[in-house]
DNA sequence: TAGATTGTTAATCGATTAACAATC
DNA sequence: TAGATTGTTAATCGATTAACAATC
């Protein structure tokens, strides 16, 4: 029943709760957590009610137990292990991102096709794409991260759903579409940067 | 008139017809595109007639003759400058990201807090963020990335848009927001990743 | 010409907002 | 109790789709 939209502003709500929680607040209302967010009051309390978040009806929220609330829905409680292919610039430096660890996710190995950058010894190892599917299927992998070159992706995406992969977070710069039961978010940092250009210059030009 | 979505799904098919080209591909349907990048063929003519994209009513579009539109429409014939503020993982990552340059942009300066990420020689080079406000001015930079941990996000967008900046690009876990004239696109890798996480427990719970 | 595809208008669908009764 | 905020339903708004006349 929830779409993606949905979802994606309860998160927003989370971080906005974790931040209001670090300032000691105690109870929240919708107005705050709209000011917050920058949506309205009334679709903050459209969306508690379509995930059937509910408290006492006056007096607003309880933070932490919001909060609590939150983690459940969105699966805090528990950490995820992902894969990663592509260990070239943006892949590397995704492996060191702290805010994956804060989203309670751990990427448990990496994989390219390119020998110089094998490290079996690494933290995060980066291995040879030939074993991604032995990986995958041995540890249950779920969920992988594509940070390919974009000729690449395609392969790579095929390659991960045949392993048993059900969740892909795509940064190459193609959209990537899977079967029905495979959650695909694309990330494309050149649209979003063609994005913001055209609407500079709209602005522009338009004075 | 055109909105967010509108321009994304430009970018999209843009995307699509360089591959096509790549293929040899000399006239294109509305039902190609629409196959190619996911969207309805109805959506595909939808967008078209509302950027005044049309060729001859009848037997498709001219490959090359359609993306020199669209490379208009999306400003992919000039080179535009961006700064960056944040030289940790991600930021270093980015500065070296291929996707830029292909996307018509260059990152010309970094800026950073700390002293140890200081470096005038690189061919990018990280300075001081004192800095920033005057090299914005002295070179009219329009746009900006912030790659900085989420608790310095807010900050570094007010200087940004104090020094005159008008587009950025933001990858804090933090939705941020600006003033009318200025364009912000969040990307929240958090989310995203919540997002995937939740999808496919969704999936396998009603299972 | 007949057939096929476009461009645009009208119809549908879904998401956001407004409003208000229920509640503490 | 009176006042204020929630939860939910109805109204509005916008985006997507369907349909079809225009066109090559």
């Amino acid at each position: 029943m929830p779409n993606k939209n949905d979802v994606i502003r309860l998160s927003r709500y989370r971080n906005a709760l974790v931040r209001l929680r670090a300032l000691n607040f105690v109870k929240v209302f919708c107005d705050n957590l709209a000011d917050a967010t920058g949506v309205s009051a009334a679709q903050v309390r459209k969306d508690f009610s379509t995930f059937d978040i509910s408290q006492n009806s006056r007096g607003g929220y309880d933070v932490k137990e919001l909060l609590k609330r939150l983690n459940k829905i969105l699966n805090k409680d528990t950490t995820h292990e992902f894969i990663e292919v592509g260990a070239g610039n943006l892949g590397k430096a995704l492996l060191r991102y702290p805010g994956f660890a804060r989203s309670g996710i751990k990427i448990v190995a990496c994989f390219d096709v390119d020998p110089d950058k094998y490290d079996r010894q690494a933290e995060i190892p980066v291995l040879p794409i030939e074993e991604l599917d032995d990986f995958v299927r041995e540890h249950q992998i779920r969920f992988g991260i594509i940070s390919t070159p974009d000729v690449a992706a395609q392969q790579v995406l095929v390659r991960m759903i045949s392993a048993g992969i059900k969740g892909v977070l795509n940064f190459a710069s193609i959209y990537l579409r899977g079967p029905e039961d495979c959650v695909i978010n694309n990330i494309n940092l050149e649209s979003e940067i063609e994005n913001i250009v055209y609407f500079v210059n709209l602005a522009e030009k338009s004075k």
